[in-house]
DNA sequence: GGCGTCCTCCTACTCGGGTAGGAGGCGGCG
DNA sequence: CGCCGCCTCCTACCCGAGTAGGAGGACGCC
């Protein structure tokens, strides 16, 4: 019996890169491909896969958000998920979505075909480098508060830390969003205090390691003036 | 007559969704793969492609020397330098090495095949979002200083540049290299000058964007206190 | 209606970051 | 030797960033 996988990755070179690399393996076979979490869920119900490789970024409904719908639906799928960093902080949040395992897409290809059928098999697994973070995370979180976890930012403050992670300064900020600098201001503090940051250069570094906004590359420039 | 290509990327699934987007062309093949610049060198020499897909962050040699080694041979090769942002300062660099164009590794597929031909042809060209930044650059350029370019950063003020990369204060700066914090300012105006940065939140963008320091990801730490 | 959340804007303050300019020590090189 | 580049450190100054705390308007929900 061969393992029925769903590739769900919103970069078609890495989807076509995934189905060279499982094509060379006889008990391994892609069913289909989608290209954000909405075709993933639907492909999910349609193809039944034994294993969904499913990243995390993805237009429409990003890669937590589908995990869930799939668990939901009493699908027997199992999910694995790909993570560009070891820092991503979603990951414990799809931990609690129900994911089987995690691994970071610059892993040798090996590793993955082995996930893969460790995943299929009914067990779980995290690549080495995020079981090293997800042990600090829980040892930390089991002392001082209960469970807790990275409070939401809102719409307009994800905006601001868009921004702030592309170089701009409050002031520029504020021209982008057509509002005031001290309101930029606030919603800094709001963004900092959120995610236990000391500055904005931390912000940055966090955005990076993270992966977050790698949608938004199109646009990505850094302020340059003439 | 066919288009021979050598992909040359250091990330294994970039060079599956290479072969495999190229494998749907009647007119082009890919001829060999190179994981590293030295691999790109000397695959070039033996394969004799028409044109080299070259990555420009990778181990071994970089896709910059590999152009230089490769032009210097006299080989008929034209090299497609592969960048991932369009803020990616070797991008000059690399047009001083001789490279044909340049394509971001997020342009649409239709425009990667189109560019193939371009330089297989023996034209030149540059994704649009790069374009605009090499005329801003050379216009600025052709003004106050003569030829210029990048000046080179010293060991020390490279030191202190990984560490603004990953979030460290100056003070905190000053005690990891042990030197007073005003020391740690004096190297930081000198890279911000000759990067022609504003601050260090630039600082940092641009090391990510640019893929400076990868090396030290295993130590790639935000410092967070107890 | 009342409550909560979000977004907006304000003042006032502190502090770290960055600039300007100077200075001394060290090593390499012509 | 003398010059130069690099690293180190300093003072003095300015300004942007971030904090604290308050306030008002828009909207949705119970």
């Amino acid at each position: 019996m061969t393992i029925r996988v769903l590739v769900a990755d919103d970069q078609s070179m890495v989807r076509a890169g995934f189905r060279m690399l499982l094509a060379g393996e006889e008990d391994i076979e892609v069913v289909a491909e989608a290209s954000n979490g909405l075709e993933a869920v639907e492909k999910a119900a349609r193809f039944d896969p034994t294993v969904v490789l499913m990243d995390i970024r993805m237009p429409e409904l990003d890669g937590l958000e589908a995990t869930r719908r799939i668990l939901a639906t009493g699908d027997a799928a199992r999910i694995l998920i790909l993570t560009t960093f070891d820092l991503d902080e979603y990951v414990y949040e799809a931990l609690r979505a129900g994911a089987s395992g995690f691994v970071l897409k610059d892993d040798p290809p090996e590793q993955l075909l082995g996930a893969i059928r460790i995943v299929a098999g009914g067990d779980a697994l995290l690549s080495p480098a995020i079981t090293k973070r997800v042990i600090k995370r829980f040892t930390r979180m089991s002392q001082p508060e209960p469970p807790s976890g990275l409070e939401e930012l809102t719409e307009r403050e994800l905006d601001v830390f868009r921004l702030i992670a592309r170089g701009f300064s409050n002031a520029e900020i504020g021209q982008e969003l057509y509002i005031s600098d001290t309101t930029v201001k606030t919603h800094i503090t709001h963004i900092l205090q959120k995610l236990d940051l000391r500055d904005r250069v931390q912000a940055v570094v966090l955005a990076y390691e993270t992966g977050l906004f790698e949608e938004d590359a199109g646009a990505r420039t850094m302020r340059v003036e003439p």
